[in-house]
DNA sequence: GTGTCTGCAAAGTCTTTGCACCATA
DNA sequence: TATGGTGCAAAGACTTTGCAGACAC
C-alpha cells in the first residue's frame, strides 16, 4: 500500500509487526508486565499481574506468548531447578544482576550480588570470544552454584 | 553387637550407613552408573543403565536414590531448561568441564570448553569468597549463555 | 525382628496442544 | 475479510506420593 503514513509506535507493536507478528492486548499486557519488573518472573507470575489489568487474557495465552517473545530473541528463559522457568526481557530495565546458590538439601536460594566486577571481566571476554567462534548472539547469562547451605551442611 | 568384625568395604556402603541408610542393590547399581560416566545423565538415563544390569530397580527408586543423594551432597541435579534434569558426582570421576550456550529458539545446546582458565580463575575467587561469606559448601556449579544460534538469528 | 527400601500405580505440577471462535491488519 | 491469535479443556512430560510387601542390619 503505498504512500501510507507510518504511524508505528515507538513501542513494543513495530517489533511484532516487524516479524510479521500482529499487536493484541494480551500481548501488549505481557509487554508492560516484563518492562516494569526488575526480577525474573515465572509463567504464572505474569499471568496473575496481566490478570489484574486484562482479566480475559489467559495462561495459554501468557506461554505462547512467552515462547513467541523467547524465539524472537527478546526474552531469555531461565530454570532455576525447582521445576518452574523464569523469564526476563533481554532488554529494558534488567532487573539487578545477580546470581544465585542452591542448596541441594534444603532448596533454598540464596541471590547474591557479590564479585560482579570480576565476573563481567571474565564474562566480557568469554562473550566475546564464544559469540565469534560459533557466531552465537549472546543474549544473557546465568551463573549457579550448588551445594549445601549452613544449615543443612552440618546436619549429621 | 560388640566384638562385631569391621569389614565396612571401602566403596560407597560406608557412606550410606555412615549417615543412617542401607546400602541395597538398587542404590549399589546406581553408584555404579554414575561412577562409570562422564556425562550428565537424566533420571530416566540412570534407569536405563540401571535397569540393564538390574531390571528389577524402578525408575522411582531412581528418583529417590538421586534426591537422597543430591540431600548427602555426593550428586548435583542441574537443570538446563529442557524439562528434565541432569546428575552428577560431585566427587569421582567428573565429566569433562565444560558449560552450554543454548539457542532460545532451536533450543540446540552448544556445549563449549573454551575459556576454561579465565573462567577457572574468576570460579576459584567468587567460591571463596561466596562459601566463606554465606558459610556455603559449594560442590558445583554452572554457566549457561542463552541467545540465538548462528542458524536462528539470521530466520526473518 | 524392626525399621528402612522398594515397586507399582496413582496423583501432582508445569507446560503444550486441539479446536472453534474472535480480532487485527 | 483472511489469517493469525485466543480461551478453554484436554493431553503430555517429568516427578512425587501412597501403600503393602521385601530386605538390610
Amino acid at each position: 500500500m503505498p504512500g501510507r503514513r507510518r504511524m508505528m509506535s515507538p513501542g513494543w507493536g513495530g517489533k511484532f509487526r516487524g516479524c510479521g507478528y500482529r499487536m493484541t492486548v494480551p500481548r501488549q499486557a505481557i509487554m508492560d508486565v516484563l518492562s516494569g519488573t526488575d526480577k525474573h518472573l515465572s509463567a504464572e507470575d505474569i499471568y496473575m499481574k496481566v490478570h489484574k489489568m486484562s482479566p480475559d487474557v489467559g495462561l495459554t495465552t501468557v506461554y505462547r506468548t512467552l515462547e513467541l517473545l523467547t524465539q524472537m530473541g527478546l526474552v531469555v528463559k531461565f530454570d532455576f531447578g525447582d521445576g518452574r522457568a523464569r523469564y526476563e526481557l533481554t532488554e529494558g530495565p534488567k532487573s539487578e544482576h545477580h546470581h544465585h546458590l542452591i542448596c541441594a538439601s534444603c532448596k533454598r536460594i540464596i541471590e547474591y550480588t557479590d564479585f560482579i566486577d570480576e565476573e563481567m571481566e571474565f564474562l566480557k571476554r568469554a562473550e566475546k570470544g564464544l559469540s565469534k567462534k560459533y557466531n552465537f548472539d549472546i543474549k544473557n547469562h546465568i551463573i549457579q552454584f550448588y551445594g549445601l547451605c549452613d544449615k543443612c551442611k552440618n546436619k549429621k
